[in-house]
DNA sequence: TTGCTTGCAAATGATTTGCACTGCT
DNA sequence: AGCAGTGCAAATCATTTGCAAGCAA
């Protein structure tokens, strides 16, 4: 289950607090933002929802918050990045996106095939001498909306 | 097994061909170096193996070449996007991406495991109504060389 | 020839940054 | 008070595009 928002934010300020950073007005915008969608979102679409920031306090906020390891920044195709809270945060997940509309949806597969995709991703490390810290998988195509 | 070059490029030319479109020298060129690679590679990286290509050109060419099905763009953090051949002249992979030094390997899971994958995906997909077209497994962290 | 391709230079657009000001602490 | 955070406008930089000239069918 994903966090409750009170409890989201008292862990960003502890991430933030650890690294010498505030907890600001705008950051908790961007935090509520982030928190309040079904997926990662572009910059605009974070505006739209936060009007009150000023697009470089957004960029510069979410700089700070990926710093400190709670906000997640993923580049796909399409022209924004996108946003999302960290998986700390949330739960593991992945991504449907669509590649007519650029939305992204979060899915998650069962835990069985996750465990065997660790393993499998341990394996291959090992074997290449990489340290792998996570690990991402898209499913790209047309969105249900698109389709219709 | 991944194609021989002269069979990669009649394959090009096909795909070409039925897109009206011409192989040209500087395509041929952009083929041969994403040919000659491990891994995708960046623009600056392209035009070091293919030097007699103009910076324009190869983006012009990449579009061309993604458009007609027989490379694809990849984008992770970094500031420059990647290129590889498409999987119809390779063969279906992942990829190790060094956080540290921005390098792209190829990878390769069991055929048992990516079946499993399959599965999962195109049970996602049916309950979401989405209409998948393929997929991307990306692991994340330190290569052997950034370690050392 | 006829039009697609190329190279150069200029334009675009997402993201970053300089700077002066505001607001925590 | 003192410094980190903010907003605005200007700067960056990968990528795209306009245009004149070259090349393939």
């Amino acid at each position: 289950m994903a966090p409750a928002h009170t409890e989201i934010h008292r862990t960003v300020r502890d991430r933030l607090d650890q690294n010498d950073q505030r907890y600001t007005t705008g950051r908790r915008a961007v935090v509520d933002a982030l928190a309040g969608t079904e997926g990662p979102i572009t910059l605009p679409e974070l505006i739209d929802v936060a009007p009150t920031l000023a697009q470089s306090s957004a960029y510069r906020n979410l700089a700070v918050l990926e710093e400190v390891g709670v906000v997640r920044r993923l580049v796909h195709g399409a022209d924004h990045a996108r946003y999302e809270l960290a998986e700390d945060l949330t739960e593991h997940h992945h991504h449907l996106i669509c590649e007519s509309c650029g939305v992204v949806r979060d899915v998650t597969l069962t835990p069985q095939l996750e465990r065997r995709l660790d393993d499998a991703f341990e394996a291959l490390s090992t074997a290449e001498g990489f340290a792998a810290t996570h690990h991402t998988i898209d499913l790209y195509g047309r969105c249900a909306d698109c389709r219709s």
